[in-house]
DNA sequence: ACGATATAGTAAGGCAGCCGTACTATACTT
DNA sequence: AAGTATAGTACGGCTGCCTTACTATATCGT
């Protein structure tokens, strides 16, 4: 551990000789995104949904998916992937269906508002990302340099 | 909420025409960055610190500093960083000592192994940012143009 | 000089987000 | 049919954060 004055929330931690590290600028900048886009949601009448639900959709397929699946996909324990699945199957977003194929299992399918959320999401993420094209020249090139570091490391 | 198959922890997730949205390329590169770090921080014998421990790190000036100012930096409670700080005092990374100007206050100082991590952090970053040079072609420029829209941004 | 008000830090309790262990029900294998 | 593997759930725990409430010291106004 030990970063010092140096994973910076603040533009203070921005301001010495050289670049910060890497930290500093990630990660005030998906802090903005995630904030803002939950705050963007929020206005378009999607006011229950946490960053944690994320996970979920995000991996989701149009056909359904299982639980043991689904948390495999997201890299989390079945029983906190459960726990938020549940919640948004309770609040109208997914639901779990019999897996025909399989007496155990359930198939977690989008709901009706599941998908509304989604579109609205795509949205958001459409005006957010116009609003950070204005503040840099290329930020176009930026995602896909970063694309490329993100591709190479994996 | 609802990002659906975009805010990527895998590489399935990046292979979608067009770029991916924002958080599906900051999020697995922050995480590596974080994870790499402590492994590398365990490697050198601070096996004992935690992510969120960073936060104390990052904003304590040489000079020492008062928990208030300390939670304010950090955007966060005095109750939460009241309760790392007292965590990495326990650890030897840090004192408390009176403050000399204020009876009720307390100064938050360096200890001698909490100047030993920050220079083995320095180190890590240092091979870190090495590493992902070598995996693109202007590393440099991506982070200058992260600092320019992160300085936009605030 | 003294009471009113503000500030530094601590205590207690709560909630979210995750985990591991252990269990039940169903499926597969032989 | 017996034995093993797998899907999902229950229970309890830890971390990371918060809010509310309190104690001790400082400071300000009269």
């Amino acid at each position: 551990m030990a970063t010092r004055r140096f994973d910076a929330a603040t533009e203070g931690m921005l301001a010495g000789p050289g670049t910060p590290p890497l930290p500093a600028l990630l990660r005030p900048l998906l802090d903005w995104y995630q904030t803002r886009h939950l705050e963007l949601m929020t206005e378009r009448g999607f006011d229950d949904v946490r960053r944690a639900h994320n996970a979920v959709f995000i991996h989701v397929p149009a056909q359904g998916i299982r639980l043991t699946d689904l948390a495999d996909a997201a890299d989390q324990s079945k029983q906190a992937m459960g726990e938020l699945v549940d919640d948004l199957v309770a609040k109208g977003y997914f639901e779990k269906i019999p897996d025909p194929t399989d007496g155990r299992a359930k198939l977690i399918v989008w709901a009706e508002r599941g998908e509304e959320a989604h579109r609205a999401t795509m949205e958001v993420f459409g005006h957010l990302e116009g609003e950070l094209s204005e503040l840099t020249e290329d930020f176009e090139g930026l995602k896909e340099t970063l694309l490329a570091v993100v591709r190479a490391l994996s």
